[in-house]
DNA sequence: TGGTAGAGGCTTTTT
DNA sequence: GCCTCTACCA
């Protein structure tokens, strides 16, 4: 064996187990990515398998390049025609081949969610009755989007809808993938989906990937959801060797409908599977493996496993709290800032939150500090600014003239007189007759008034001459043109106040555009396209340039750093308000937690705010539950320890703020509650004033007005009010500080 | 048609 | 607290 040296038993095992299906539990920080590489070394140099029957998804871009580059230094040339990509990669590969036995054109277009949900936008303006119903297009996009995951195309949601609200969601489920049709535009979920439709359509096609790929293998396996399930199983039908590598406790997709079960239930799945488990980590100290293994012991639907190293105990886990999320981010420098000086480097440290929202104290401490360079991975990401959409917009419209997302995105940027009245009149009447946009202008029945038909023809002399470059010149040439044509440059230094960063931004848009073109075989814009499409912030993170680098715990999954700060331990924030009353859902949070503590190789710290600013207000937090179950010889210090700052620090900041009121630090540690058994018992609680409230106690609050009890949680001090307001909205409420009485 | 100001919603996580 | 959408006026 090639090598391989240096693996342990389980691990070599792993390695040389070619044949059937296999499920490695791969703990974190136990050598997976390693034992993938040099299984698929493995059967390139050994076995002599050809480098195009080998097929690996990975979870990012970036995984997949990695593990690309690691392969290419032991066998150079090996993973010019291999497979390595995300699933939504491999699908765009096999549907730009094949697509067109499931009906996709091979021009399509690939909406991402912004664009997804300003079709559900659209389309809801035309149903204004539904729209009354549905809190937001996004909202229904994420319920088509879940629907389409878990495999449930419009036909079947019609079918299994129990009432008029769900009719309702199928009915415009179908409408949009109607709208998506006439637009040829295939959204993310479509890129899997279309697959295994293609595969079900299609038993040739199907059999054409399955022989050709005699062995494929899958990272991240435990954040699959049911099409990619469907679409590994096609591809893995013929020779079923079939490898795939996971960790149940490392599990925080479940929102994008990923499951699980597929590790839990691979055995049942696929008959005669190997099962190797790797538990020995190399990543952490026993301290932190203690910490984390205490923690996500509290689970129950798990496989069960337990980390250990030879590493050595190392420092104990750092907690520390704050009165707010200002002196917590103040905290998280001065944790850096010793880390600094103690000789770990910027870049080997990590500071993780569970909201995007959270980085915003972060970010201004920082900037304010001024000393410390950091990367923030996640907020505004490159490819979601307006300019760059603009311009992409371009591209996506000038490759498709079908997309009318793309088309009403640009059709008056920069302006050029074509108004909403026109662009309403337009779309109206391309729906109706099941044609694009950009056909329905060229139509003499639409009948625009002369000016605007004017303004109209103006823009689809630009566009077709667009169109007509594109078919001819590679990307970034075609982007040059766009901006030419529209004079895009100096639209953005009238339109905007900061002119000069956007501008920047468009023109890194366009040195990507060269560098792809230097690359790439296919440089054209349609290729180009698809590259940028499905590129994600993760992607992009550089952890070389010597920053401190900023993300979400969900964003860090299989990274790793000397030190790690993990920030926001409150109850309601993390775990996060959505997930508190559902079991399951805590569960998802405290795997997140999991997968936070166990990027950390040296040292860790855990950091909460007495109170946050949340939307604006200012909120009181408790210490996450999830501190609690640390076991207490991991900790510098008792949690209750650290959470008594002196109370001297508070009324001036609680008075200020207008959530509150007010309203006194709140000092001992509420315990987790026990299993609700509660929740529509007129169960009473005394508030400050000896109120007391029950479950349809009508009530007046300071601030939201007039509601009426929903629930009452726990008792004493510690009572909590669930109320629904006539004004709308439900709110969760500490009796003993909340301003309100009852009626 | 375009500009502006005020209201309202939003924040859980993303390929 | 900030961003986006809408309503209204020029």
């Amino acid at each position: 064996m090639s090598n391989s040296t240096g693996l342990n038993e389980r691990q070599q095992e792993a390695v040389l187990a070619t044949e059937g299906p296999i499920l490695v539990i791969a703990g974190a920080g136990s050598g997976k990515t390693r034992v993938l590489t040099e299984r698929i070394a493995h059967l390139v140099g050994d076995l002599g398998i050809a480098p195009w029957e080998i097929l690996a998804f990975t979870f990012t871009n970036k995984a997949a390049r990695e593990m690309k580059d690691r392969l290419e230094r032991t066998i150079p040339g090996a993973t010019e025609s291999m497979w390595v990509g995300t699933f939504h990669a491999t699908g765009v590969r096999i549907l730009r081949r094949h697509g067109e036995a499931a009906g996709v054109k091979r021009d399509f277009s690939i909406h991402d969610a912004d664009d997804s949900a300003g079709l559900v936008k659209s389309i809801l303006s035309r149903h204004p009755n539904d729209a009354r119903f549905i809190k937001s297009p996004r909202v229904l996009r994420d319920i088509i989007s879940r629907m389409k995951n878990d495999l449930i195309p419009p036909s079947l949601a019609a079918q299994r809808a129990v009432g008029a609200g769900e009719e309702r969601v199928a009915a415009l489920y179908a409408e949009y993938e109607k709208e998506l049709r006439r637009q040829n535009a295939l959204d993310f979920d479509d890129l899997i989906m279309k697959v295994v439709e293609l595969f079900a359509a299609s038993d040739e096609a199907r059999e054409t990937y399955a022989r050709r790929f005699h062995y494929v293998l899958v990272d991240e396996f435990q954040d699959t959801n049911a099409i990619q399930m469907a679409m590994i199983d096609g591809l893995s039908s013929v020779h079923r060797n079939l490898f795939v590598v996971g960790d149940d406790d490392q599990s925080i997709y479940s929102w994008r409908g990923a499951r699980v079960e597929h590790i839990l239930e691979f055995e049942h799945l696929y008959p005669g599977t190997k099962v190797i488990r790797l538990e020995q980590n190399y990543r952490s100290t026993q301290t932190i493996l203690d910490a984390a293994n205490g923690v996500i012991e509290h689970n129950r639907g798990r496989k069960g496993k337990r980390l250990w190293t030879d590493a050595g105990a190392g420092e104990k886990v750092h907690i520390s709290a704050s009165a707010d999320d200002e002196s917590e981010a103040l905290t998280v420098i001065e944790i850096v800032r010793r880390e600094v000086e103690s000789g770990t480097a910027l870049k080997e440290i990590a500071i993780l939150y569970r909201t995007n929202a959270q980085s915003r104290a972060l970010e201004e401490a920082l900037v304010s500090h001024g000393k410390i360079p950091y990367q923030l991975i996640g907020t505004v990401k490159f490819y979601e600014r307006a300019e760059v959409r603009d311009v992409l917009a371009y591209c996506k419209a000038v490759a498709n003239p079908a997309d009318d997302i793309s088309v009403k995105r640009i059709i008056n940027v920069p302006r050029r007189g074509i108004g909403k009245t026109t662009i309403d009149q337009v779309e109206t009447w391309a729906v109706e007759h099941g044609m694009s946009m950009t056909d329905a202008l060229r139509d003499p029945g639409l009948g625009l008034s002369a000016a605007a038909a004017t303004r109209c023809r103006q823009f689809l002399e630009m566009f077709d001459g667009l169109r007509r470059a594109a078919e001819t010149e590679v990307a970034p040439h075609v982007i040059d043109a766009i901006l030419k044509a529209t004079d895009y440059m100096k639209y953005v230094t009238e339109a905007y106040p900061d002119a000069e960063a956007r501008i920047e931004n468009v023109e890194e848009l366009l040195s990507k555009a060269h560098g792809y073109a230097e690359g790439a075989e296919d440089k054209s814009l349609r290729a180009f396209l698809e590259e940028v499409a499905l590129v994600a912030d993760v992607d992009n993170m550089d952890f070389d340039s010597g920053q401190l680098t900023l993300m979400t715990l969900h964003n860090a999954k299989g990274l790793e750093f000397s030190t790690v700060v993990v920030t926001g331990l409150e109850e309601g924030l993390f775990p996060h308000y959505n997930s508190i009353d559902d079991p399951a859902a805590v569960e998802e949070e405290r795997r997140l937690f999991y997968v936070g503590m166990t990027r950390a190789r040296q040292r860790l710290f855990l950091t909460f705010a007495g109170m946050r600013r949340r939307m604006g207000l200012m909120e009181g937090g408790v210490p996450s539950r999830f501190l609690n179950e640390i076991p207490e010889r991991c900790l510098d210090a008792p949690v209750d320890a650290v959470y008594s700052p002196p109370r001297s620090m508070f009324p001036s900041r609680a008075t200020s703020s207008r959530w509150t009121g007010g309203r006194p630090f709140v000092d001992e540690y509420a315990q987790p509650e026990a299993p609700e058994d509660n929740t529509d018992a007129p169960e009473s609680g005394a508030g400050s004033s000896g109120a007391a409230y029950a479950v349809g106690t009508r009530v007046i609050h300071d601030r939201f007005g007039k509601g009426i009890v929903r629930r009452v949680e726990g008792r004493g001090e510690q009572t909590r009010v669930t109320v629904i307001f006539d004004a709308g909205g439900e709110r969760k409420f500490l009796v003993q500080y909340a301003p309100m009485r009852p009626l």
